[in-house]
Order: C-alpha cells, then structure tokens, then sequence
DNA sequence: GCCCCCGTTGCCGAAGATGCAACGACACGC
DNA sequence: GCGTGTCGTTGCATCTTCGGCAACGGGGGC
C-alpha cells in the first residue's frame, strides 16, 4: 500500500544492511533511499540507523521502529483480509511452516480441501524442524506452525495440542508385517532399521527413549528425508519409525504403533505467534485444521 | 507523521460525516479530499464508504480499515515515547480522564510530582463520569481513566483498585464537628444536606445505600459541582457527602467518615483500555498514581 | 597509495498532491 | 413544483515531492 512505501524503505535497508543493496533490491537509486532515511529520521527527532563504514545497523530507536512498521504491516494484511472476507469471496494467503511428517499426507490434503472451498486463497508450505518454525513465526514468514514435540518458548501459542504414537513401518512381506497391533522395540531393534537422522524430531524422541535403557541405536540407514526412508522400506526388508500422520495410504506397507511402556508419544502441535492477529483465511485455514488434527492425535 | 496522513484523512472525513466538513478541518478543498479516497478505496479494492446524500458515511469495511488506522496512530505513539525515552529525557503525553473528586487534591499533586520529575512531559486532564470516561478510553481520547464506581465493562482493564468510605464534610464550627470518628449516616440526615447531584457516581451510592432502608433523600442544596458544595459549607451549617480523597487540607472543614454499618465504601479504580499498550509517559505516571492510591485507598 | 564500497549532496525531470471552478444529484423549504 | 443549499465529483493548472544522475568525501583492505 502506497502509504507505507516510505517506511517499507527503512525495513529493507534493515534487511540489506546497506542503502545501495537495499536500493538495488528495491529498485532506486541510494540518494532516493538516503532522502528518505534522513526525512524520517527527522521527522523521529532521533537517528534510526548507525552509518558503519560498511553500511548501515539499526540503532536501539530503529529496533523499536521496524518492530512497529513489522506489526503494522502485518496488522494491515489482517484487515485486508478481514475485508475481503466481508465481500463472500475469501481472498488471501496462508504461510505454513511444518515438519516433514506433515507434508505427506495432513498438509496437502487439507490445502487440497481449503482450496476447494476458497480457490482465491494462496498457500506457502515451508518445511522446517521445530526450532525453525519458530523462528519462522517469529519473523512473520510463517502464520502457522505445526510441528513436533514443539521447543518450550513464550512467543508460541497453541492453537491445538495432541500426541501420536510412533509406529514401526516396513513392508507387507516383512517378518514382523504378520501380525497387527503394538509392536515392542525391542522387537524392532533386531531388524535392520532405516531412520530419520538427527535433524527430525523423531530422531530425538528415539534416543531420548533408548538412553534411559542404555541401548544403543544402531540404524543401517538414516536420512533426513521420511520419503526416502519410505521407498526405501519398500525396497528391502527394513524397519523405520515415523508418526502415523506421516504414513501414506499404500497396500504395500504396513505399520504398527510402539507399544506405550517402550515409547511416550510425540507431541503434536499447531501454534501460531503469540499476540499475532491471524489473517481471516489463516484463521479459518487453522480452523480446518484443527478439525483434521483432532481426528488424527489423542 | 507523513506516511499517515493519507489514513488520517479518511479518519477525519469518518468524524466529520462529509467530505467538506473534513476538507475544512484539514485546511483542504473537498477536491483534494476525494481523490485521497478515492485512491485508497482503488488500492483496497473496495468503498470503504458510502456515499449518501448528506455526506459520506464508513461501510462496514470502511470500520475496519478505521478502526486499524486508529490502532495504528496510537502504537506510533507509543513507539515514539519509547524511543524519546531511550535519550533519557522521557518526552510524552498523557492524557487522563477522571471523576471530578480527583482533581482537588489527588491529580494535581501526582502531575505536579510527575512533571517536577520529567518537565517534558504535556498532560490533560479531562472530568468524565463513569460511562463518560470509559466511551474516553475506548475512543483513544484519554490513556488513563480514574474513577469511582467503574461500571463492569470487558473493555475496561483495572491497573489499580480500592475503596474508599464516604466522608461527612462540614465546617469546624457544625454541631457534628464536636466529635471526630465515624458518624453514623442518621445523624447526617438530622442536619441540612448539600448533595452531589444525579450526575455523581456519591449521589447515586447513597441514594442506592437509602433506597434499602426506605428512606428518602432531601437535601437543600445539590450541585454538579463538589468545589460548590465545599464552598457552601465552608458559609453555613450544612453537611455534604464527599471522598476523602477530594477533601483539601482545610482547617475550616472537618470531617467524618459514616459508619460502615450505614453505607459501603466507593470502588476508585484507575484503567485504562484493554488490549491497548501505553506510551513510557502515561505508563510510569500510571505507576506513579497507584503507589499513592495504594497510601490513599484500602 | 590505490581501489572499492559506503553514505551523502546539488541539480533537474517526472509524478503526485492540491487548488479552483464547474457539474450533476439529491434533500429541504416555500 | 421549483428554487436553494449541500453533497461528492471531475477537468485543468499549479505547486510540492520524489526519484534519477553524476559527483564528492570518507573509511577499510590489499
């Protein structure tokens, strides 16, 4: 919006650390850019930036500044979209940032769905770990959040909290495919085992279970990727762990929970920032998924 | 600040329900004016007023988008005080609507105190009754509202709140001045009474006190004004109903609390609007005012 | 000492904002 | 029914503001 074009300025010469980036990335001139600057500052009474021979920083001022032009921005996009929300057609954007299980079977669907309803609304799907999506909120490149065993901060607010067992996966001729029901992992442990690497949560949760035990985790293979994971368990007789939502509908693979003595659930979490005013879409959009989630978690 | 202006101006064309009588304010021509809106109207895709034959009127989406303005205006403020109080010299205003019991005593001395602290500082300093000081707040028209009997509003977000009994005021030489102590609220009625009148919040907590007992109020003075009722008693034998916290330091008036079994004591509260972030100034005058209301009050 | 990147400034053209005058629409009073 | 006043709006001229261009001075790195 045009009345914020100036203070959009001051945003991106903070991003850029430099005028004359900023002013490429913006496409104008530095003198247009350093105008500005100095107009604001004067009309602030206080410098906003300190001029480094390498560019320029934010000062304490400025901090306090961009946080504002951040909230307005922000702000103006709800009641954009609170508007277009007015007129029938919801119009819109939705940025999600989820974990990986996630996007196999939960986000697309419930993308999918949404867009059936409201075909105006855009959506971003970023796949990060659960300190990264928090950052990700935290930033406003996120609106949402759904991630696993979510890190304790003050500036997530839950928006939906459930817990999923992990579940053994492998494929349908596997010796332990023959039967249904809990698994124990100790079962589990003497097969091979293809799994998650230690940038997943599910990693973690493991080995959080085993050290207590003393056992060591010995996995023929790991990746950070539970798609290759899982073609991979279609492949050969291997045994992964992942989370029920995480799992595709397929007559080939088969999956049984962890029996509850050897592993606690994981803990499954939409959140959004704290204090943050969600767009309409974003709102109905967490609504939805809500719904899903409370289906999929206990 | 420049970036706003273009906002403020559907703000003031929303207060003055024309574009003329807007353009007038602003020291614009009307032309001027709605091409402003217009723009901006262009930009959100949608009126934000409607045009009708007496003037302009906002549209639902219009109170949104003035509602956001005004959220806005008010945040850059506070922002503002922030970053002057970073310099040290804390600059602001504070803008304070209050019952009119308070500004005998309690208000000037706490902004006489504030002011000798941080000089650059500006108040003002508004008398409201309760409803009215509450239509202030959420207005954006006052920061602080300090009042006696705070009607139950969800708007309303108490930073102090305590009691205080009503006094008999009269002067030194009143047959009832012979004693110090409490006063029971018969032996007032025995006398000639001057009242605050119904637009009093005292008025009402006796009359409401009485009502129970069945009996009627006949005072032979009333007045709006508690500095009228003062000077009245100080020339003849009458006795008024006031808080303590609005009587001056006066060797000619005297004063005694009324029994506790006779009438309860007044709730004083100071708020302000819920949701809304205060500027430094308004902020730390507000702490300033509950530690003394915390000596005054129980 | 040289080179590169930095922010800044003077000057000029382009774009945007504003004022002036006039138009059509509607409400109100006679 | 017909002026009259007020309303928002529009075409055109004017003025302010914004941006681009070129050049300057300053500081870090080699």
């Amino acid at each position: 919006m045009k009345h914020l074009r100036t203070v959009t300025y001051v945003a991106e010469v903070a991003r850029a650390g430099s005028i004359r980036r900023a002013a490429e990335r913006l496409n104008l001139t530095p003198s247009a850019l350093t105008r500005q600057i100095q107009d604001l500052e004067y009309e602030l009474g206080t410098p906003i930036f300190e001029r480094l021979p390498q560019g320029m920083r934010l000062n304490a001022a400025g901090e306090l500044f961009a946080r504002h032009i951040r909230d307005q921005v922000a702000d103006l996009d709800r009641v954009r979209s609170q508007i277009a929300d007015l007129s029938g057609v919801r119009r819109g954007h939705v940025s999600l940032a989820c974990s990986q299980a996630f996007v196999t079977q939960v986000v697309p669907e419930e993308v999918e769905a949404y867009r059936a309803r409201f075909p105006q609304v855009g959506f971003m799907v970023q796949v990060r770990d659960h300190a990264q999506a928090v950052t990700a909120l935290a930033a406003f490149e996120a609106d949402l959040a759904l991630i696993l065993q979510p890190p304790p901060s003050a500036e997530l607010h839950p928006l939906f909290s459930g817990h999923q067992t992990l579940c053994a996966l492998m494929r349908t001729g596997h010796p332990l495919a023959s039967e249904t029901g809990p698994v124990r992992l100790r079962d589990c442990l003497g097969h091979a085992l293809a799994l998650p690497d230690h940038s997943l949560a599910i990693r973690h949760h493991i080995e959080h279970a085993l050290a207590r035990r003393g056992v060591e985790l010995r996995p023929v293979v790991e990746s950070g990727s539970l798609e290759f994971l899982r073609n991979l368990v279609l492949r050969e007789d291997l045994i992964s762990l992942q989370i029920p939502s995480g799992i595709p509908q397929d007559p080939r693979l088969h999956s049984r929970p962890i029996d509850l003595r050897d592993l606690t659930p994981m803990t499954l979490v939409l959140a959004q920032l704290r204090g943050r005013s969600l767009s309409v879409a974003a709102a109905k959009f967490a609504d939805q998924l809500v719904v899903r989630l409370n289906r999929e978690a206990v």
